[in-house]
DNA sequence: GCCAACGTTGGC
DNA sequence: GCCAACGTTGGC
């Protein structure tokens, strides 16, 4: 029988921010090696991505998010998450998507793919910048959470149903592209945006892409994309 | 595996 | 706050 080692406690003893920071990346690596231990689902790549998959190119994709304050009634927390917001964090877990095809989008990302930033529900949605991928598909960590409105009794940790990719900060547009910007752009009718206007997680072809960033190109600085953002992050 | 009922998203 | 579009659920 194995003996207990007893360690006594010191007097006033109490966590400093060594010891808290020391205890937090132990819970981190050991999230990160409970994740390595489950594969990684596979899915079927956009057909938005044929010509790009081969070349190893870099991949661009458009994820939303509301930067108005907006209570949900089940939670009764605040869901609002504006662009700025990425600028409090290293990179920000993109959880609670509850779709599988915004799912199955995260699962193709890879590392530093681009993200077109997207506000919607707000008076004049639009792109209001770029952000990247940190870090690819983990599994959502509110799946398994039961206080979670995200929370999901029908997933397990062995086979997770719901991934999520971590989303940093890269440069905001000089100006807010809009919805009704991007609808009146021809070259721009079969953006998945703007057929699959509820998809919340969307692939976006590089030509699009590279359309959306010339028609940045030719506005004006506007501090209008609904939060507050200093001009000095528009170039990266 | 069909499909009605229901829930959610998000522009307007 | 309305509601169209569309995804999900579950009975059969």
């Amino acid at each position: 029988m194995p003996v207990k080692k007893v360690v006594k406690k010191k007097k006033n003893e109490s966590a400093t921010k060594a010891d808290i920071t020391k205890i937090e990346s132990k819970i981190n690596e050991d999230i990160e090696s409970d994740n390595n231990k489950i594969t990684k689902p596979t899915p079927k790549k956009p057909a938005e991505f044929e010509k790009d998959l081969n070349n190893n190119n870099t991949r661009y994709w458009l994820i939303k998010s509301e930067p108005l304050s907006r209570i949900d009634p089940v939670t009764k927390k605040d869901v609002k998450f504006p662009f700025s917001d990425l600028l409090e964090v290293e990179y920000e877990e993109w959880n609670g998507v509850r779709n599988y095809e915004a799912r199955n989008n995260m699962l193709n990302m890879e590392k530093e793919d681009i993200l077109l930033f997207y506000h919607s529900n707000t008076p004049s949605p639009g792109i209001v910048g770029l952000a990247k991928v940190a870090n690819e598909a983990h599994p959502d960590s509110l799946q398994f959470n039961s206080k979670s409105n995200y929370y999901d009794s029908r997933s397990n940790k062995e086979a997770p149903k719901w991934w999520c990719v971590d989303v940093k900060f890269y440069r905001r547009f000089r100006s807010k592209i809009t919805l009704q910007e991007l609808r009146e752009n021809e070259s721009l009718v079969n953006m998945s945006l703007v057929k699959r206007g509820r998809l919340s997680v969307t692939p976006v072809r590089k030509e699009e892409y590279y359309e959306i960033l010339k028609m940045e190109s030719k506005k004006n600085i506007s501090n209008n994309i609904d939060c507050e953002m200093d001009e000095k992050y528009i170039d990266p």
